[in-house]
Order: C-alpha cells, then sequence, then structure tokens
DNA sequence: TCGATCATGTTTGCACTGTAAACATCGCGA
DNA sequence: TCGCGATGTTTACAGTGCAAACATGATCGA
C-alpha cells in the first residue's frame, strides 16, 4: 500500500481500522496510521493527532506505531508530506483544467489558497513545521512539487521575464501569506477577493 | 508595571525571578512571567513554555501563574500579543527613520520579514495561533498595529491607487508569505533578495 | 489599632501524554 | 520443521496542564 515514490495509495486504505489478516498482525499498519491521521485532519478543523487516539482508529496498542515512526515527530512528518503530496496534485489539476498557460498559472495560486481555507488543519501541519533536514538531500519532499510547478508556471507563463526565480518566489510568498493569514483568522475567507489579490501578482506582470 | 494599555513595560521588569517584596507575594508576577516568556522565545529558536519551567524562571510555584492566566492559553496569548506589540514598533521605527514616503511603506515591509528572520519563536507564536475572539472586538490586539501601519502606508505612499485595501492585503501576504516561508525553512535567509521581491510590490505599483 | 476579607501564593493529587523495556505472536526462509 | 526477525502488546515512568484545599499577607472599615 506504499508506493515506490512512498506515497501512500488511498485507494486500498479504507482499511482504516480493518485489519487484514485476522489477528495480532495488522497488514499495513503505517498506511492505515496515515490514514487515519489525514482523516482527523480532515474533519474538524483543530486535530487531535495523539498517539493513543490514532493508535485506537486503527484498531492497535499506542506502542505498535513505533514500529513504523521513531517518534511522534516522524509520524507528523509523514502526515505533513502526505499533505503536501495532496496540495501538488491540486495544483496540477488546475493547471490543466484553466490550459495552461497565464490562465494556468493563475489557477495554480487560487488552488494554494483554497486548499488552505478547505483542509486548513492538513494545511498548517504541511507548512508550519520546520523542514527536516533530511528532506533536503533525499527527494522524498512532497512539497518540492508545489513549488516547482509554481517556477514552472512562471517560466511557461512569462517568458519575457529577466527575474523568472524572483517571480516565482513572489508569487509563492504572495498565496502563501494570503493561505496563513486566513488560517489564523487574521482575515476573512472571501474567494473574490483572494482572486484579485493574486491576480494583481499573476495577472499583472505583462 | 502594566501600562493602561496593558502593553509590558519592559524597562522595570528585568525584575525576572527578582521578588520585589522579600516573600510570599511576588510584587508583580503577570509582568514577570510575561517577561521571562519573552526572553525563553527570544534566546533558543525552538522555546520550551512549559508552565513549570516558566514559573521556576519567576521563582514561584507552578500553579501559581493560574491566578493571572485563567489557562496556558490565555498566557501563550498575551505573549503573542506582546510579540505584535514589538513588531509594530520596529515598523514604525523604520518608517520614521526611511522619512516616510515609498521608502518608508518598503521600509515596514522590510522589517516585517526581518522580525520574522530575527526573532523567528517570537514571530512564529504570534502569527501561528488561530486569533482569540475576544481580541476581535476588544482593543487589546496589538497586531491590528501591524496591519493599519500598512494600509497606512499604502494610502500614504500610493494615494492615486483606485482599490488601495486590495493593494494593502496585497503587500500584507506577500511580506508574511515570505516571513513564514523563510521561519520554515523553505526558502533561506537573503536579504538581498527579500528586497528585490518586496520591492516588486512595494516599489512597483507607480 | 485591630481584625476580617480578599488577592495572591503553595501543596497535593489526578488524568493524560510520549516513550522505553520486556514480552508475545506471527510469517518466512533455511 | 525450526528458528529468527518483524510486528504488536503490556507495563511502567517521567513530564504535562490543571483542579482543590490550604497558607499568607496586604488592605480597609470599625
Amino acid at each position: 500500500m506504499i508506493d515506490e515514490d512512498n506515497s501512500v495509495n488511498m485507494e486500498n486504505v479504507d482499511a482504516v481500522a480493518t485489519p487484514r489478516g485476522k489477528g495480532y498482525h495488522h497488514g499495513d499498519l503505517r498506511a492505515a496510521v496515515i490514514a487515519a491521521g489525514m482523516k482527523r485532519l480532515t474533519e474538524g478543523d483543530d486535530a487531535e493527532l495523539g498517539l493513543r487516539a490514532l493508535a485506537r482508529d486503527v484498531g492497535v496498542s499506542a506502542t505498535a506505531l513505533y514500529r513504523h515512526f521513531p517518534d511522534k515527530e516522524a509520524l507528523l512528518d509523514a502526515l505533513a508530506d502526505e499533505g503536501l503530496r495532496r496540495l501538488g496534485a491540486l495544483q496540477a489539476q488546475a493547471w490543466l483544467k484553466a490550459g495552461g498557460g497565464k490562465a494556468g498559472f493563475l489557477a495554480i495560486g487560487i488552488a494554494y489558497v483554497r486548499f488552505a481555507h478547505e483542509d486548513p488543519a492538513i494545511f498548517r501541519l504541511s507548512f508550519t513545521r520546520q523542514m527536516p533536514e533530511r528532506y533536503r538531500e533525499a527527494g522524498t519532499d512532497g512539497g518540492e512539487t508545489a513549488f516547482n510547478l509554481l517556477r514552472v508556471g512562471v517560466s511557461q507563463a512569462l517568458p519575457q521575464l529577466d527575474a523568472p526565480d524572483v517571480a516565482a518566489l513572489h508569487a509563492w510568498s504572495l498565496v502563501h501569506g494570503l493561505a496563513m493569514l486566513i488560517l489564523d483568522r487574521r482575515i476573512e475567507w472571501d474567494e473574490a477577493r483572494v482572486e484579485q489579490v493574486v491576480a494583481m501578482t499573476f495577472g499583472g506582470f505583462d
């Protein structure tokens, strides 16, 4: 149930709390725990991710989780990574649906903010967490996808730009800041307004 | 030691762990606790703000803090508020030093990001925390200062703009996103680059 | 000046948390 | 078939936020 790229195959994991084998051994606990965690993150904006609670969800003793994660932080890292992967998928989808180009670029930005609004707990967990060093070298970071999409989007949508990476960072910062401010209730969610703000950067280069 | 506007007078509060009276009663525990908390936040990027540790810093039993804060969350709220107040002060200072106008506006933005870089724990605590409802109505929020400065800066620096609040939100989102991405080590701190990115918005309206 | 009262501090204890250590069970390869 | 490694369980421990009962000392009315 874990693909070679480390992502969790969510289709075969309605197995939350459903041991595949009859008894002692679970089958694929790691995937089940991650699925249960994501479920908790999805419903209920303030997610309580206690080890014991998570273990109970899956139907297993608390310390069993230590066979698959060195500690709680590692578990949260895995959840964060999964969240980033979902975000990346949404962005790719938005890009395609908008037909690429400048419109697609704008769609990517809006998808970013919308994701934060619709799945606040996942977004917060995914980003509000110091990037572990191990991800810097290893290619396991699901978050790279998100930024790379932005970077590619910039250079494809605005090929005439002289400083594409600065522009990409600008775009990323803008949507990330918007997302965070909405998450922490500094500003209210208002899709129209978000589009206005994002368009100021994402559409205003030419 | 608490001014009428609820801010903590930090000059008279080298009294961390220094009871003013001789014995049982402390003098001004609330202020001392906040000072101790800010100290912990300043040194050491990952602040451990346990109630017991904080109480030990101040030289008082753990449960004494409950005479001044209903619970830990309230204590953290107070620390967050103090952090926002400091940020506001830095921004005001930057604005003045740059002589106001468009340059001052840009300086405000850079000060925002620099604060996040130099005092990461304070910045994170101040923002990564759902805004409590009580602050929405009451005027006790130190964070209003920060945003209001931006808003005022926008309208003063760019009076010809037709949608000043959208521009202000744009500016805020940009610097906030930059700050957060740096905090969570998604990107590295690089002052020159930050200036470039910020200038794209803060200097590029005319 | 005395004494009650109330804000402020302490002690004790409880439920809960992450996690280490020792033990149980299962699956697979020799 | 046996045994060993992977996986799961039980038990225990230190640390946490917090409630309750108690101690102290400052303040204010008689």
